[in-house]
Formats: structure tokens, sequence, C-alpha cells
DNA sequence: GCGCTCATGTAAGGGGTTACATGATTAC
DNA sequence: GTAATCATGTAACCCCTTACATGAGCGC
């Protein structure tokens, strides 16, 4: 029962659809939470009914109509008795990483693929970030921003998605010619 | 269904009992999968009932007996097919982010507390990895095991659990410095 | 005896994933 | 009309988590 609390907070940036929702998840909150659209609206229906968002009806012309939601009061308190509870060990499940554990027995060539592949949208993602940074820092310099902005809890997040993306682009590289260095020194595999 | 890999991967390593195998998934392993011992047990009676690993009875006389567990080639084969199929994206759900993401709406001494708790962890993980990188590679230095060892994918899995730390360390400090730099200036709470 | 580590589970319930369903609106 | 995006779900199933249960052997 922790989805909550990243949606709630995700609705503290702003105030966002189902629809909506379901893009920030899959872009920049991807870097601490992971969740399917479907998990989404489910869980805002029972927020909503929970008193811990409001859902607002927005009647558009050019496109099909929505519900946005914001955070209730109620809502917040649970975000403050969740930050100031124990937090659960983080975890990672990664299939990559299983395959590169297992790769002195498997293909590697497959692994030097998916190897690749990863320090593309490691790559990608770094971009990204670097777009949302800006944009949530607006005309300050970083430094500037981070002592004197108002919100810079999203910017922190952020920042870590960043360093964590830089992180596993390099590593999949230096792993990949590594793999690579072998496959032409042994010949085999 | 996605276990079952990460434990076929971990039994290329050794054979293991279900309770050795769920103190090596509390350590290394932990950096590409998390489990716990219920799941691992049930996992590993499965997979024997479907050809993939092999127990084996170990008798002790200083303590209860165990079953050891042995990777198939039917296992083998299924590993392989897992390593050459597309991976899923990999993903993390760490609780901490939350809180760090709506920290300017909720309680900077708790988040503060947290930070320099994981910090702590992360050092010691990476102490940890140290020891099992030293252990990997014998007498042989790094670059000479990487290029020449026999076995590389657990010491690469190691080296991006060992980087991920330091960066998890890093990034804790300097959030947790921020965020009372910011409190110092702005005397509010 | 008591607590610790070793060793292996069962059972209930909650959360997440996969597959499917539906409809509005825009652009071609 | 057909594809693409916007928009919101339902249903079934599987996996994971939480709580509980059991017992052997060691050190004090």
């Amino acid at each position: 029962m922790a989805l909550r609390h990243a949606v709630l907070a995700t609705l503290l940036d702003s105030e966002y659809s189902g629809y909506q929702l379901a893009k920030v998840f899959d872009t920049g909150v991807a870097n601490f939470w992971h969740a399917l659209p479907q998990q989404l609206y489910a869980e805002l229906t029972k927020l909503e009914a929970e008193g811990l968002v409001t859902g607002r009806r927005v009647i558009q012309l050019d496109r099909p109509n929505k519900r946005v939601y914001t955070v209730t009061e109620a809502g917040l308190a649970e975000l403050v008795r969740f930050t100031e509870a124990q937090s659960k060990p983080s975890f990672i499940r990664d299939d990559l990483l299983v395959k590169v554990h297992a790769v002195d027995r498997t293909t590697v060539s497959a692994v030097l693929a998916q190897l690749a592949e990863r320090a593309e949208q490691a790559e990608a993602k770094i971009e990204m970030f670097d777009g949302l940074l800006r944009q949530l820092r607006g005309d300050l310099d970083e430094q500037r921003f981070l002592h004197e902005g108002e919100r810079v809890g999203p910017y922190l997040t952020c920042l870590r998605g960043r360093r964590f993306e830089q992180e596993n682009r390099d590593w999949c590289r230096d792993t990949a010619d590594l793999l690579n260095a072998r496959l032409g020194a042994h010949r085999d595999g």
C-alpha cells in the first residue's frame, strides 16, 4: 500500500487526470516509482473515496472530457504520516542484470545487444531529465534554484534520476566493451 | 514469472539451500533482484517439480540437515531462452525518493534522518561489495581478472551494484547537505 | 531452560500484471 | 474510413507480502 503515496506526492506538483498521471509515471516519476495506467485509475478512485484527493470534471471541446485530481488536506496529512514512518528498503528488479550475471553460460551476443539498447534508453532518459531540470529551475542557475527555489523536492529526485541513468549508461557501455574484448580474445561464445 | 530466472542465475555460482539462497538474495543478489525467503522456498519447489533444478539432501551433524539445489540442463536451457527474449524494463520503487519528492510540503527533519540512515546503509553495502569483488577475483588484479577470468558475470553485476550504492550514498549526502543549508537560511521547518 | 542461528515451510490477503473493452476526437 | 491520441476503465490471474508455525542443534 505505497503506490498511493507516490500518487499523492506527484499530485503536489500539479493536478492531473489518470491519463496524464500515467504519462508522468512513465517518465519522470518512473525514477522512484513504477505503475501501470490501470493501477493509477483504480488508485485514484480509491483515494477519492477515502477523501485523500478530490476530482474535478474538465470539459474539453477538442478532446474527450477528463477528470483531474488534487490532494486534499487529509491527503497531505497522510503523506506527512507516511514521511515520518520508517521507509521500506527500496528494491530493484532488473532482467538485464540477471542476464549479465549468467552471461558466462548463456548467449553473449544477446546480452551485448540488450546492453547497447539499454545504454541508448539511458541516454534518452538523461536528455529527458536535463529538459525537466531546466524547466523546473526556470531562469535561475542550479545552485541558486537549489538554495532559493520554493519547491526543490521534484528537482532533487530528478537529479537522482539523472545520476542513476548516467551510471546506468556508463556501466552498460563498459560492460559491453569488456564482453566484446573477451569475445575478440577467445574467439568463442 | 522472472524470479525463477534470478534463482537459476544465482545457482550457477554454487549449489545453495533455500536458506543460503535467502542470505545471498539479501546481500549480493539484492542488487538486481529482491525476494523473501518464503518466495525462494516456494520457487525452488516449483523449479524442481519442473525439472529445472535438482535437489540433493545434505546430512549435517552439527546443524539441521538441508537440501541443496543445482541447475539442470533444462534449467540452463530455460535461462538461455530467457536471455535471448526481450527484457522487461527494470523498475525502482523507493519510499525515500517519494518522501524527498514531497519534502517541501511535509517534514524535513524526518527526511533528513532517513537520508542519513540510507547513506550509512549504502556505505556498508559498498564495503560488502568490495569484499565480494576481492573474493571473486582472487589473486588477480581487476583488469586481469576481467579479461582473463573464467566467469565474469557475477563480477560485472557486483561492479554495477557498487557504483549504484556509491551514487546512492553521494546523492543522499548532497541532498541532506542542501536541505540542511536551506533550513539554516530560512529558519522554518 | 533460553536465546540464537540454521532450516523449511503454510495460509490469507493484498497488490500488480495481462488481457480485454469502450468511446470521443483529430488528422490524413 | 482508418489510424493515432486522448480518456477510462473491468476481470482474471499470478505474484508478493505479512503473519504464523515448526523443529533441530549450539552456546551459555
